[in-house]
DNA sequence: AACCCAATTGACAGCGCTGTCAATTGGGTT
DNA sequence: AACCCAATTGACAGCGCTGTCAATTGGGTT
């Protein structure tokens, strides 16, 4: 039955009493503990037998007083899918505990009032280390301000900082959105829809401009009609689909700036009747989880999700040991899935 | 652009500041952040002006320290279901933020050899003043065991701790699960398939009793052939809605334990070629946002996952603050929802 | 006016580490 | 053998709070 913390039968072993055992000072073991150098080889071992027989494990708050660092870090997200945000998790932790970092989660709404200050007190408040940032809080120009003003290390995920010298990992949505178009277009589509994703999020533009890229190289104009604004959502997609659909004229294809969205406009046309792939194809781009577990399963973009994120928080803790050039940005490259709801155009 | 911790412009306020401008000791400037009685007014008043004025914020890893609480709260899990696990996140930190605490997140592998040691070791590393639990760790004896042994404060969600003094918070599986079967009986569905989840999760097995219970009210037999085993994701949910359709005598309806395999069975039926809802209805549980996002949407039973994850978080924190009787379990109920994927059996 | 006692306030140690700087060690050089 | 200097080790203060316990205050009572 739990009771209140402070009274394990076992208590814990502190620094001094590693310390003791090795018959060393406490300042060795710290040496040891935290990898420092010039600590002779054989002293190091004898810390870590005593540092193994007595099961110890420093003391994340004593650290973090005594020594400016907390191995925390903070992740900060205003994402409305639970799938991006479950996979930018998975990553994040993965790099965490390889490093000894612990991890603080934070959703937050971008759009309200005093956003900037609330982020920044959260941090100073927590003592974390620094903040792993993801669109569209990545995008936003006063969040990314307030944290350089306030002097606090940050990398994001999945969005490009241009012209600052921050740090970022992205993968190359602009090449794989020309691939997905190219794709369409072999099939024999000519008028592609494209749903466009929060038109603040630089990835999304990067992907319509693949979109166009692709369009024009295979000597095809770029009707305005066929782009319509999205929000990244399930619902604005199913918007997004039905003011395509229901033109005179409406595409052959539609391609979605996200999964969410492509599901939202695969749910419209099983609404409408349209049968899928044979009158619709619809792409989208991720390769969340829904994309295999909706019918028919969504050709799409794998988007590597987890693999970005893991690469942002080894970035973010190579800054935060060394503090060397900040302006490094990642790519990592994504890939073509071909699944169901894309086939030859009827 | 980013810098290495510790250079703030700025510097923090600490208690010393904050005593110092108000005329009083640090003592009292702690009881008055804390909330401590026997304090007059009027001096309550001076500080918490000058903690104003000071916009100052009580360092959390001293706090730590000093007073052996770390105002760190842990969410363990090892669940695949990503809207779930959202879901049980923005409820535990709507009431972590409305009391002040931080939250660290530690998914984990249930079935890895050492499990027990990791938990345990992660909680005394990190310094956390409790933990949640979802399924299935909240089912595993072995892991509820170690917690207590322990002695770390705990509290469930959804999972019953039968004849233990744990705290846990449930939703009235049992009797909702009764609801849905009753609600497909209505519709005059009279061999009805279920699809169990995970068979440690105790929450699985009332939804197994509520389906039980409505057939034998109804008086039907529960035909063991119509009851097949998952494991709660959307791979499992399709193997079993296989194994129930490839019968001679399939049934004309699937209820699924949860969403996720409810979605799986869609999935199956789809592939099959089998129309929905009028040859086959199919229901689910839980209500996660994929139940929206599928055609035909999912008829299911609104599982408060949020409110569970939030309540259990107010009971851990009052059983940090108070150590009272910690057998506690609170109910919260859910609903029916039925949308399109249920209808008249044809 | 003297006294009393609960309410209020403060002094100080100590939580478990890291940073700073001084002391010690020990192999190579002359 | 005496010396030197980089490598190694340790002493000690201090990070910013809370807990303990003692000191002070001030309104009510006699």
């Amino acid at each position: 039955m739990p009771l209140p913390a402070g009274q394990l039968t076992v208590p814990r072993a502190t620094i001094d009493d590693v310390a003791g055992l090795a018959g060393v000072s406490i300042k060795t073991v710290s040496r040891v503990v935290n990898n420092e150098p010039n600590v002779r080889q054989s002293t190091r071992e004898k810390v870590l037998g005593a540092v193994h027989a007595l099961n110890y494990r420093p003391s994340a708050p004593a650290r973090s007083l005594a020594g400016d660092r907390s191995y925390l870090l903070g992740l900060l997200y205003d994402n409305p899918s639970a799938n991006y945000i479950t996979d930018v998790q998975y990553g994040v932790l993965a790099s965490c505990r390889e490093q000894g970092y612990d991890l603080l989660i934070h959703p937050c709404d971008c759009q309200q009032a005093g956003i900037c200050e609330e982020i920044t007190g959260l941090v100073g408040h927590s003592n974390m280390d620094g903040v792993l940032l993801t669109p569209p809080l990545s995008d936003s120009r006063i969040i990314v301000d307030a944290l350089e003003r306030a002097q606090i290390p940050f990398v994001s995920i999945a969005a490009l900082q241009t012209g600052r010298r921050a740090a970022g990992v992205v993968t190359d949505d602009r090449r794989a959105a020309f691939s997905m178009t190219e794709h369409l277009l072999s099939l024999g589509h000519s008028r592609i829809g494209f749903i466009c994703g929060h038109p603040q999020h630089r990835a999304m533009a990067q992907r319509l401009e693949g979109y166009r890229d692709a369009l024009q190289a295979a000597g095809l104009a770029v009707a305005d009609s066929l782009v319509v604004q999205g929000y990244n959502s399930f619902e604005s997609g199913q918007a997004g689909a039905r003011r395509l659909l229901q033109r005179k004229n409406p595409p052959s294809a539609i391609f979605a700036g996200n999964d969410d969205m492509a599901a939202g406009a695969v749910m419209v046309a099983h609404q409408m009747g349209i049968r899928m792939p044979a009158e619709l194809s619809i792409a989208g781009f991720d390769d969340i989880p829904l994309a295999r577990q909706i019918w028919p399963t969504l050709t799409t973009v794998q988007q590597p999700i987890k693999a970005m994120a893991q690469a942002a928080t080894q970035l973010l803790i190579g800054i935060l040991r060394a503090a060397p050039r900040t302006d490094i940005e990642a790519v990592i490259p994504s890939r073509l899935i071909v699944r169901e709801s894309t086939a030859v155009a009827g």
